[in-house]
DNA sequence: CCAGCCTAAGTGTGATCACAGATCACGGCA
DNA sequence: TGCCGTGATCTGTGATCACACTTAGGCTGG
């Protein structure tokens, strides 16, 4: 019954764009678009379905060791199957999916060892960026900063919290310290680690919520604020390294992770 | 006259295999490949295509601005468009390749900035690769390690040296280091970063071969080498950092880099 | 009733065709 | 002589088909 794999809420009826343009069907009177002015950016049907695939893994919407179909998932996009397979292979050599020998892709099954791995090169990298952001933080990101931490805070704190917007809170608040840096290519690298362990880290908070409610990461984040706003690139560093550090603990406790 | 684009020497006449599986004539033979027992690794055409292109970037074969044709280089591979494009669009994603609004795909031309920044990331994760490795390096990776000096230190010393092999020398004497570390995420990311100065990098040496006589690089190997040896994490992040700034700073004076 | 084969559906991969857009050289007009 | 329009050609992108292979389910023989 894998028919169920791709049927959760996020990649539903998305639709790209019925069929692109061959589909031969009129295209509903092409506007002159009056924002034409701006860079043209490059949007192929191939980086639509990946940048959905790579939502859907950070946010959590497919669970490790979840099966995939390039057919199923063009079908359920609504385009043919070459997108699929070129957003599939990219993600593929992210390491974010991986195709067995058998010719079957799916979400890899992260081993205790690798993410114990992937959290020390986190804590590096993101601890990194965050140092850098605390010298190159100007107050417009600040601002943005702490908009985000307060986002975050007050969902975690509210009577009924919403999982899926505090994890995007979170996410939103996290990236926002790494775009303060000023390193473009840090950020790619930055995504990419989220996308492998993306899975497993929303699996495991939305199986158990109440580590949300103990307040551990709001400490953390607002140690992080604190250090960003005064420049202090070792503090932040710090607070960033023990918010990685406590999450990949409480994730290790629950004893999901394969040997 | 972008006939010439692949006519380079490394991607010439590879001929992956004579159109793979498909074609009804006769493969020769399938012997029982003695050693089976191997995992069975995946090797699609695409992937090789795409390991080609990736070694031909790391080692200079194509230049900043050069232009690539998914024809041109499934033909020049022997094999049909389709493993083109999956490599081109694997390596577009990796940004070691980049898609024009005009559809035309080339080798990008990095700007001063984005070289800076490439340098910076490049000493805080390297860096910390290297230190990794201090603690965690063995006999057996240090002795494959200083192999790799040697023959770097052989290649640049000789009277006629080919830097071709001192390239090749000082990328294997880098990466064992990494791989000492014994964090394999991190060594792919490394290997991004790689592909995407290797062009730069690889252009100017060639250009002005007369950097590597100087023995900078050597002094920088060796105290890494000696730092490693006595696990010290600090000097070998340091010796590490030396040598990527010192390279910098070298391709920096040559002016070649855009605005 | 259970075990074994065996067919049929489903998988990713590769090849081929179709199409829209961009580039560039050539030829005709002013 | 200079410039603009125009068509052939080449580009990446998307769709469709073909194939080798795996896998799961239904049948048959014991």
């Amino acid at each position: 019954m894998q028919r169920r794999d791709l049927q959760r809420r996020d990649l539903q009826r998305r639709d790209l764009q019925k069929h692109g343009r061959h589909g031969g069907g009129a295209d509903a009177g092409d506007r002159p678009d009056p924002e034409a002015l701006a860079p043209p950016e490059r949007i192929t049907l191939g980086t639509q379905v990946y940048d959905a695939l790579r939502d859907l893994l950070i946010a959590g919407g497919l669970a490790p060791g979840e099966r995939l179909s390039l057919r199923t998932v063009a079908e359920r996009l609504g385009t043919s199957m070459m997108p699929a397979r070129e957003a599939v292979s990219r993600l593929v050599a992210d390491e974010a999916l991986e195709v067995l020998p058998n010719r079957a892709v799916r979400v890899p099954v992260i081993t205790l060892q690798t993410f114990r791995e992937l959290t020390r090169v986190r804590i590096a990298v993101e601890g990194f960026a965050a140092a850098e952001a605390a010298q190159a933080c100007g107050p417009g990101e600040l601002a943005a900063i702490r908009d985000h931490d307060a986002a975050f805070r007050s969902e975690v704190q509210a009577t009924a919290p919403d999982l899926e917007r505090a994890m995007r809170a979170n996410r939103d608040l996290h990236f926002a310290v790494y775009a303060a840096a000023g390193l473009p290519s840090l950020i790619a690298i930055i995504e990419g680690l989220w996308l492998r362990i993306g899975p497993v880290l929303n699996l495991d908070m939305r199986s158990s919520p109440r580590r949300l409610a103990e307040g551990e990461a709001e400490a953390h984040h607002a140690r992080l604020v604190a250090a960003l706003a005064t420049g202090d690139a070792e503090g932040a560093r710090a607070a960033l390294a023990a918010d990685i550090a406590s999450s990949a603990a409480f994730i290790e406790t629950t004893g999901r992770l394969a040997s």
